[in-house]
DNA sequence: CTGAAAGCGCTTACAG
DNA sequence: CTGAAAGCGCTTACAG
C-alpha cells in the first residue's frame, strides 16, 4: 500500500505510445521493429515514449495482424526421460535466443497420427514443428513435407524433410565390439518397446548393429539372452534378475539405454555381484549419473541433437529450402562397469 | 501427389463455417463454446459444418477478442535438474488437462527481479504464473500479490499469495536423526549455493534442521565438516574428496540433494570405499536413480508439488480468492547407503 | 520519411 | 434463440 498509486490498471497500447510520441501507430510499429525509413529523431522519440509507458506489444494482436506466431511446436515423448528432457532443453536454448516460444505436446500414438495428418493442436499456432523420436518413417516424412509449416525430424533418418539422428546401428556395434574385445562370448542384449519408443526403429537398429558385430566376431546372439527391459530402471532390474536366474547367465550385458543399465546394476547389487568383475555392463546415452556410478556407455550428444534440430528449423523459417539428413557422432565411454570376463574361457 | 487436391491452401475461418451452416458468426462462436441460448438444431448444424471444414479457431484472434490467454507462465530454474523437470511435469499434467498452454521461462536473478516488478515476458501473455523455487520471501510475495494476474509460489512458504512447499527444517532433522540413531557422531553436511538455488532458503532451512537435530542429540556440527557441493554431481564428488582428505574424515554425510550424493558415492568408489559400511550417505529428493543405487534419502513428493501448485492456480483462475500455504510431506527412505559406523565408538 | 485506413479472425454486448 | 456491428491491438500495403 502507500506505494505507487500510479500503476496503470491496464497496459499501455500502441495508441498510447503514438499519442505520447506525437506520431501515428504505423510509425510506432515501424520504429519498434527497427524497420528502415524512420527518421532517427522520430525513432528516438518513439523509443523513449514506449520506455516511459513501459509498452509491450500485445503478442496476440501482433500475431493476428502479421500472421506469424513466433512459436514452434515440439512433439516429444513424455518429458519424463532424461533423454527427452535434454533434447528439448537443447531446442529451447536455440529457440529462446531467436525469440520463439515453444509449444510442447506429448507424442502418444494418436498425437503422432494427428501430426501426420496436420490435425494437431499446433494448427494455426506455430510457425514450424520439431518432432522428437516420433518415428515417421519415409512415408510419414512425405506427409509432413506437405504440411503448411516446416518440420524437422529428430531421432531417425528421413529424406523428405530435414532430419538429425545418430547412427544407431553403429552404436550397437560399438557396444558389441567393446565386450567382444574384452573377451566376452556369452553376451546379453536388453532392449524393449517402451511407451516412448513404441514402433521405434531405434531399438531395432541398435539390435541389428549389435548382432552384426557379434556375427563378424564369429559369435551369435543366444535367443535366451535377448530380453526386454522396457527402457526404464525397473524394467532393467527385472530383466537382469531373469538373466541371472538362467542356467548359464551372461558375462556381459548391453542395455540399450543407461536407465535400463541402472536397473541392471541395481539387480547386481541386490545379488552382491560386482560390475566389471562378475558381469560387465554397457549402456547407451551417457546420462549424467553414468559417470558417477562408473557405467561404460555409448555416448550420444543429446543436447546438441536438440540444438542442431532447432537451428535447422530456424533456417527454414528464414526461407531456406535445403533438406538433408544430419548425422551426429557417437562415442564409446569406457568406465568401471566393463572388464575382462570373470570366468574367461 | 495424386492425393487430396482439395486440401485448402489456407484454414477455414469462422466466416466459412457461418456461411456453410447458414448462420451468423456470432452463432457459430456461441455454438462452438457450448454457450446457452442456441437452438439444439442450430448447434448441430454448426458443429457439423465446423467438422466438415475442419475448423479450428485461430487462438490469436480468440485471445485478442476475449482478453484471455489460456496460457500460464512458469518461471523455473534451468530445466536441467531432475527436480525442476519433475515439478514442471506435474504442472503440465494438470494444466494440459485444463486446456492451458505453458509458457516456460528461466529463473535467473534478473528474471526474478523482472517478475517481482511485473516486467516479464509473461506480460499480457499469461492468465497466471507459477514460480518454482524462485524464492521471493514475504516481501516479494507482497509485490506479486499486487500484479494483475494470480501467482502461486512453489518451494517456499509465503502468505501474501498461495504457496506450496515441504518443511525443509524437518527434512534436515530427519537426515540427522537417522545418522545419529545409527550411532554416527562425526557427521558432515554438504550444501551449496547453486545457480538454481542462489539466495535460497532451502539449503539454509535444511542446514538449520540438521544442526538442530544434532544439538538435541548433544552433538555439534564440526565447521570442518560443513562443505559446499554446489548441488550437482561433480560438486558433490569434489567436496567428498576434500572431506576424505581430512585428518579425521566423517563416518556419515548428509548431502542436501541426491545429485550431490551421487557425486559423494562416486568419490567413494574412486577410493574403494563402501557406502553404508565405510561411510554412510543420506541424500535429499528421492531421484529415480537413488533406488537403483541404494541411496538412503529424504523423499519429497516432487511431482505432486507441481500438480498441487497447478490446481491452486486453476482455482484462482476460476475466481477463488483464498490464499494459504500448502505443506507437502517428506519421508525418510532407508536404503543400503547408510549403516552403523565402521569404527563405532 | 510518415499517416490514414483496411484488415487479421475472433468475441460480446446490444437489439431484436 | 439469433444477427449486425463494434472492438480487441496490432501490421502493412497504399498514398503521399
Amino acid at each position: 500500500m502507500g506505494n505507487d498509486h500510479l500503476t496503470p490498471p491496464t497496459h499501455a497500447t500502441i495508441d498510447d505510445v503514438a499519442r505520447e510520441a506525437g506520431v501515428s501507430t504505423a510509425t510506432v510499429s515501424r520504429a519498434l521493429h527497427h524497420l528502415p525509413y524512420v527518421a532517427e529523431s522520430t525513432r528516438e522519440r518513439v523509443l523513449e515514449a514506449a520506455g516511459r509507458l513501459r509498452y509491450v506489444a500485445n503478442p496476440n494482436a501482433s500475431r493476428l495482424a502479421s500472421g506469424a506466431t513466433s512459436t514452434v511446436g515440439v512433439l516429444a515423448p513424455v518429458l519424463t526421460s532424461w533423454y527427452t528432457t535434454e533434447v528439448v532443453a537443447g531446442v529451447e536454448d536455440v529457440m529462446a535466443e531467436a525469440g520463439y516460444d515453444l509449444l510442447i505436446s506429448t507424442a502418444d500414438p494418436e498425437a503422432r497420427e494427428r501430426m501426420l495428418s496436420g490435425e494437431t493442436r499446433f494448427r494455426q499456432r506455430v510457425d514450424g514443428v520439431l518432432l522428437v523420436d516420433v518415428m515417421c518413417r519415409e512415408d510419414g516424412a512425405q506427409r509432413l513435407a506437405l504440411l503448411d509449416v516446416p518440420v524437422v525430424v529428430l531421432g531417425e533418418e528421413v529424406h523428405a524433410v530435414d532430419s538429425v539422428s545418430v547412427d544407431n546401428i553403429a552404436g550397437g556395434a560399438m557396444a558389441a565390439d567393446h565386450l567382444v574385445t574384452l573377451g566376452h562370448r556369452h553376451i546379453a542384449m536388453m532392449g524393449g518397446r517402451s511407451y516412448a519408443r513404441d514402433a521405434h526403429d531405434v531399438p531395432n537398429d541398435r539390435a541389428a548393429g549389435f548382432r552384426g558385430a557379434l556375427r563378424r566376431a564369429g559369435l551369435a546372439l543366444d535367443p535366451l539372452l535377448e530380453v526386454d527391459g522396457g527402457f526404464d530402471i525397473e524394467g532393467g532390474r527385472l530383466a537382469m534378475h531373469a538373466l541371472l536366474d538362467l542356467p548359464s547367465p551372461p558375462t556381459g550385458v548391453f542395455a540399450m539405454s543407461d536407465e535400463m543399465a541402472f536397473g541392471v546394476l541395481q539387480a547386481m547389487r541386490e545379488r552382491g555381484l560386482r560390475p566389471g568383475v562378475d558381469v560387465s555392463v554397457v549402456g547407451f546415452d551417457d546420462h549424467p549419473v553414468s559417470e558417477a556410478i562408473g557405467l561404460t556407455t555409448v555416448r550420444q550428444p543429446v543436447r546438441a541433437i536438440g540444438r542442431t534440430g532447432a537451428r535447422l528449423l530456424l533456417d527454414h523459417l528464414e526461407g531456406s529450402a535445403e533438406v538433408d539428413h544430419h548425422p551426429m557422432p557417437l562415442s564409446l565411454v569406457i568406465r568401471a562397469s566393463t572388464g575382462v570376463p570373470h570366468s574367461s574361457p
